[in-house]
Parts: structure tokens; sequence; C-alpha cells
DNA sequence: CCAATTCTTGACTTTACGGTCAAGATTGCG
DNA sequence: CGCAATCTTGACCGTAAAGTCAAGAATTGG
């Protein structure tokens, strides 16, 4: 016994992330955001709030998303060692083949707001070390597969993968050539200790 | 024959500097330029242009900087493998021990701009194209050496140190243990293949 | 059909932004 | 000294920012 609402809050925050994932937080202002979902001002604080709040619910289900993404990588078929392998080359195509270039939204977020805004660093940190651990977990299974020596720990190979990863996202921004970006992810697998 | 100016340029230019890096560009007002350097505004145009002029030039500084420290680390005493190793601990060591966890200012500065502003994005491209070729040359040399082997690219392996720099700039924003960045340099010089 | 409830619209307020400029201050040279 | 040249100061301008709110529109239950 109300008014419906006259948009899809789905579609709504696709657009605002698209957004945000363009110009980020500061340079995106919230005529933009009107713009591009085609909601009135009133709409958009009455659905969402200040756009603070709009900003950190879409990092939030973009961070989701993204763990989501990994955890399937790294935990579906396949030993463990192709199971890393796919999820390097998968990462690095992801960010080759963008057009723009736009690298992560969460990488790109916390490189923006870290110095001003807790609470996106506490994401990021949670998110970051979050997919630590699944890397760690995935290397531990391929040294008990027998593909990886088990000389280097665990946990140190697994860091290194995930600086790798960010590294690969953020040279993509610089303009870095797809095929030597490809190749980066390449290198460290092949560096990895066998048996 | 007339007014001298009021100010050190270098000092202008330093707390200048500070205040991009702090807040990034677009969070960065004029007005908290002209509080930061103590120059009225009519100052601050009249000898550096407006604020995107501002911001180019000290960028430009900045990274010319970073890159002869880089420089000075790989070809300074010590054998090639040595200068690796200290390049590398003396980056993570940098952003570590950075309370603020500032990171890079080209780093931050492309992670915001590069999908608004070419003019970053070439400058970012051709310093870590620069950054490159000198671990690049600086790996040819420890193969050479014959403390590296020579069974994988000089190139490819430049590109990871490369990307693992990056990474570990990246990850210290995030707030990762200090530790645990130190480790992650120190993990990929012990990968790479020896002799 | 009416009432209650929620949503939409867009005008409005306040503040801050980047940038310009005229007026006055400070210097060296003649 | 006084004039030309440069620098400083701060008022000013137009624009755009984030956020509020009153008035009207759409819906359902009674």
């Amino acid at each position: 016994m109300a008014r419906p609402r006259n948009f899809d809050e789905r579609q709504v925050l696709g657009s605002v992330r698209e957004q945000f994932w363009d110009r980020g937080y500061t340079a995106t202002s919230v005529s933009d955001l009107m713009e591009v979902t085609g909601l009135g001002k009133g709409s958009l604080y009455g659905a969402f709030g200040d756009k603070r709040q709009l900003f950190l619910r879409t990092l939030d289900e973009y961070r989701a998303e993204q763990f989501d993404a990994v955890r399937g990588a790294l935990e579906g078929p396949g030993t463990a060692l192709e199971r890393l392998t796919g999820l390097l080359e998968g990462v690095s195509d992801g960010y080759r083949n963008d057009a723009q270039r736009r690298g992560c939204l969460l990488a790109n977020s916390t490189s923006e707001l870290h110095g001003q805004d807790p609470d996106v660093v506490s994401r990021a940190r949670s998110t970051y070390q979050a997919v630590e651990d699944l890397l760690v977990a995935c290397v531990e299974e391929a040294q008990r597969d027998g593909d990886l020596d088990r000389g280097t720990e665990a946990r140190e190979l697994g860091r290194l993968l995930l600086s790798v990863l960010q590294g690969i996202e953020f040279l993509a921004k610089t303009g870095m050539d797809g095929a030597a970006l490809k190749r980066i992810g390449n290198t460290v697998l092949a560096l990895l200790p066998r048996t």
C-alpha cells in the first residue's frame, strides 16, 4: 500500500559501479550518478543514502563478487597447480583485454582513498587477506599433490602470488603491452619450486 | 629590476608534493595548496600555472627522483645480484616503514587518473618502462656473472621483479603486515633461477 | 472512492571549487 | 628619486558540488 519503486535496484547499482570504476570516487559527482542511473536526486538519496554510503555498498558488492570468482577458480576442478595457473591466466587476461584498462575497482579505490577513508582500507585489507588465504591453501594442496616442493613455505608463495597479481593489475593500468602482462603470470608460475 | 619572489620554489614544490601525496589530485583543492605553501592564489597561479600544471610538474620531479634512486641502487657497487637484492629490500623497507603507508606518488596518481588523464598514463608508462629496462640489465649482468641461470629470459625476470615491486607498493597501502611485505621481496629473490 | 503510505520530481540552500584580475607593494636600474 | 618590471594580496566571478525538502504522483487496503 504505497507507491512502488520505478527502477531496478540491481541495474542501478550496476550503473553506479561502472561510473565509480571509470572515474573514481572523488571525481564522480552525484549528478553523474543521476545521469547514469536515470534517477532523480531524491530517489537516489532515499534509496541508498548519501554518496559515500552508495559507494561503499557498490564496493562491498564488487569485492564479494571478485572474491567468489577467485574462490571459484581456486576450488574448482583440476589439480591445485592447474587451478593456480588458471587463476593467474584468467586474471591477467581480464586486465589486459579490457580496452579501457580500468584495473580493479577495489584496488583503484584503495589507492585513491587509503589516506582518507579507513573504512575503505579495512575492506581492502580483509579482502586481500582472504584472497591470500585461498592462494596459500591452494599452494599447500599442490605441495601435498607433489607438484610443488615443500622447501618454501606455502604462506610465502601465496603472498608472492598475491603480490604478482596486484602488480599485473597495476601495470595493466599503465598501458603495459598485453603479451608482456600475460608472460609475467607465466613466469612466476614457472619459477614456483617443483619437486 | 623587479620585485623578487618571496618564497623558495623548491620548498613550495616540496609542500605541494606532500599534499598531493596525502590526498591525491582531485581531493586536493587549490585552497589546500595555498594553506600548505603559505602562498596566495595569485602567486601560485603566477609561478606555476593552474592546478594541473603544478601537479604534473610535481609528478615529473618525483618520478625523476625515483628513477634516479633505482638507477643508483642497480648501478651501484656490489655484484648485480646483490644490487637486485638491495633494491628489493630498500623498496619494501621504504613502503612498510612509512607510518602513513602512502605508497608511491606516481602509482597513486596512475591509479587515480588513468581513466581521465592520458598525460599521467604516458608518464607512468615511460617511467615503468625505464625501471623495467634497468632491472633487465641488472638481471643480464647477474646471468653473465654466473649468479643467475640463463634458462629464463632476463626480460621476463625483470618484468616479474617490476610486478612484484608494484605489488608490494600496493599491498603496503592495504595495511599488510610489514614483515610479510619484506618476505615477499625475499621470496622472489629466492626463486630466481640460480646456476 | 478514499486514505495511508511510499516514491518521484526538481527547485532550493549552502558551500566550495578553480580561476581571474585590479590594486598596491617591492625591487633594480637609470 | 622615479620609473619599469615583477610579485603579492585578496576580492571577485561563474560554476558546480552535496544534500534537503515540499509538493505531487502512484499504489494498495479498506
